[in-house]
Formats: C-alpha cells, sequence, structure tokens
DNA sequence: ATATCTTTGACAAAAATTGTCCAAAATAAA
DNA sequence: TTTATTTTGGACAATTTTTGTCAAAGATAT
C-alpha cells in the first residue's frame, strides 16, 4: 500500500481484496452501507473507533492506519495553500515545543472525538 | 516573534505593544471584545477573513500571519498523537502529490472557510 | 430477468461553532 | 479608595456542520 494513499482507497482495498460487500464491513462498523461508501469515497468522515475496528477487522497495524486517516485530513486542509509546506514545518516545530514544555496549544476546541 | 508563537499570542502582543484596546482591534474585525479576548487566548477559532483583517491593521505580512493561524490549527488537532511527526510526513508527501497529479483529497467534507 | 451490491440524494437529529449580551474580575486613572 | 475602563467568563439562542438513516436509482453479477 502506497504512501499517498487515502484511507478510503486503502478500506476499500482491503475490502475488495477479502471479497467483502459493503454491508459486511459497515456491519462490523455498525454503520449504514451507504455511509460506508461514502467513506470509500471521502464523501463523509470515518472516526477513530472506525480506524480501530477496521484494523482489528482487517488485521492492519492500527497505527498505520491511523497515519494514513490523520495525514488525509491534514492534507485535506493544507492542499489548497500555497504556504501548505510551511505550515507543516511550523506545526512541527509547535508540537514539539508544545510536547516539550508540557504545555498545550489550545483547551476548549472541538474537545470530543468521539 | 518567534516561531512557536500561538495565533492569539501573537495578536495579543501586537495589540499590546501599540497600546490598544481589544475594543480598538475588535471594532476592526466588527467582532465582539469578548470574543476578540477569546481568541487571543485560544478559546475561540479565528478565521482568514480576520486574519486578513489583522494583517492589514497590523501591517503584517498576510502569509506570515496565515501560517501562524493554520500551524495552530494543524499543531492543535496532532498535539495528543505520538505518531504526529509520521503523520506531518505523509501528509505533505500527499499534498505534494495531489498538487503534482492535479487531483484532490476530497470534495465536501467541510468547505466553507467563510 | 432477478438478485445483490453500490451509489446518490434527501432529510431530520445531533453536535459544534458563532455571535451576542451581561456581569464579574482585573487593571488603570483620578 | 473610589471611579472609569478594560478584560474575562459564562450563558444562550442562532446558525452551520456533521451524523445517522432511509429509499430509490444505478451498476454488477448470477
Amino acid at each position: 500500500m502506497n504512501k499517498q494513499t487515502k484511507f478510503g482507497d486503502m478500506i476499500k482495498e482491503l475490502r475488495t481484496y477479502k471479497e467483502l460487500p459493503l454491508r459486511k464491513v459497515a456491519a462490523a462498523l455498525d454503520i449504514d452501507t451507504s455511509t460506508l461508501s461514502k467513506i470509500e469515497k471521502g464523501e463523509r468522515n470515518a472516526n477513530r473507533e472506525m480506524v480501530k475496528t477496521l484494523s482489528e477487522f482487517f488485521k492492519q497495524d492500527y497505527q498505520e492506519m491511523l497515519v494514513t486517516f490523520l495525514s488525509d485530513k491534514i492534507a485535506y486542509e493544507l492542499q489548497e495553500e500555497d504556504c501548505s509546506e510551511t505550515v507543516l514545518k511550523v506545526a512541527e516545530e509547535k508540537i514539539s515545543y508544545f510536547k516539550k514544555t508540557n504545555k498545550v496549544l489550545a483547551n476548549h476546541l472541538h474537545e470530543s472525538k468521539k
């Protein structure tokens, strides 16, 4: 599986490789087939719980799937910026700085991750 | 101004340096002082329009402020992940890959940026 | 042609964000 | 210390976004 693979493509790949219908995977995730179809096509968001469930279902490494999932979100947010490279560099510096000093970037914003 | 400076701290710095009350800056932004106060403390989100207005108001480079603003958001999203470095790397690859191939990561998700 | 699978659009419900107001807390000025 | 001004925090409705669900159309396979 390619590094640039989108999360949706990844799980569709896994699903079709095992010749499973959306129905089966959707059941494991406890969601509608319609929703899963959209997730595969990048039209709806998955969430962490789904990533976890999918990694178990397909016996894939959770961290790896999570990286695919999260990097999609980041890449999506920045894809139209022409300063995206700089943003990523600065973000990395901020993260390591705040991890080091044990501070937090901001508190209240969108804290529930389901 | 430090690279790791948070957006809120940055504009507070600019404001206090010029000895302006929230009231004045809030007026330029056409928002409540209370909201601006929260933005400075990272408790509310600014948006692009505000970044633009602020860059003009304080005569700062827009791109630079934008980088501060966007990197805050990214850093916030990833600050609790232990795979954040990898995520950023992969995100960068995805972005340049999709820019190159002129594709798009996903369509419909949160498209209005105000 | 029939059955199964996939996609699409619509919609209400739920959740998150925003704008606004008010009053308390903090700070500065008199 | 009183008074004025600035800053902060909480509450709340309005708005926007996301989510879950359904039904039907479209595609594919049997």
